[in-house]
DNA sequence: CTCCGTGCAAAGCGTTTGCACGGCG
DNA sequence: CGCCGTGCAAACGCTTTGCACGGAG
């Protein structure tokens, strides 16, 4: 997903294109992070103050919805980030410390799927958690135990 | 990990053995299901109804401090489960309808680990939703699309 | 008899929603 | 100039916490 993308999908859903949408979008499209809506603000403050907290979460769900974002759970937190490019499925390792994501380019699904006749599948998670070399390298620990 | 193991364990880590954890603990051992505080308390209010949320919040903290449970989070809901046997590591299809979970053996983490060197890998986390076959009979469909 | 476990009530935290104004198209 | 996007404030749902009483060991 590019920045231009995402705008011409929120074109052609209805979506009015704003300066704080913007600003959010390319935040995100400049990042490989999954963010928190306070990460987002706390980002965002610096450059663009005047953007309070609903905005952001309304965003993000609209974001969320088109597939211009991708989103887990973590810790009793919702994390955004860019969508992947939809034709090469993968997954995601996540620092837990500062939510930076790598590719995991192996889906373990296809050799599951036989085992599970009479499942109806809606989806799956796969993610591994822990520290990015940067963090495995500074001091404090700040997130649960995953 | 049965009944009788998990009550010697709380008692092992000076923990009290009450009716009310004794019902909790009852009703993990019998069910396969993954729960949220409040499925616990409409399972227990019928025969168990002066069980307050806070109890309920405060003994699902201890157990799964105590490796009694493990837990997941769905939906923005914390759900819990009895523990599985720790020598035999694996994963769960969980109904997003219903709760249920099912064994899945297969784990793809020893194939991905050689791609992250320089990464402290503290968890990961491999899951499947969808409707298990009773499930998929029924009609309605309650849960967000996992 | 001494703490731990419990219920009650209130607070905490992330998130959502009702309302009215202002700006995009 | 109509409607969507925004800020403000309040509500919401799940969860946690302070306090005082009652029961386990």
């Amino acid at each position: 997903m590019i920045l231009t993308e995402a705008i011409e999908i929120l074109k052609v859903n209805g979506y009015k294109y704003t300066d704080k949408r913007g600003e959010l979008l390319r935040l995100f499209a400049d990042s490989d992070k999954y963010m928190t809506a306070r990460d987002i603000q706390q980002e965002i403050q610096m450059a663009y103050p005047s953007l309070s907290t609903d905005t952001i979460y309304r965003n993000l769900s609209v974001f969320a919805a088109l597939g211009i974002l991708e989103y887990t759970e973590l810790g009793g937190e919702k994390r955004f980030r860019f969508a992947c490019d939809v034709n090469h499925h993968h997954h995601h390792f996540i620092c837990t410390e500062c939510g930076v994501s790598k590719d995991i380019s192996l889906c373990p699904m296809k050799e599951v799927s036989g085992g599970l006749s009479g499942y109806q599948i809606s989806g799956h998670k796969f993610e591994i958690y822990g520290k990015c070399p940067d963090c495995v390298t500074g001091s404090d620990c700040t997130v649960e135990g995953y």
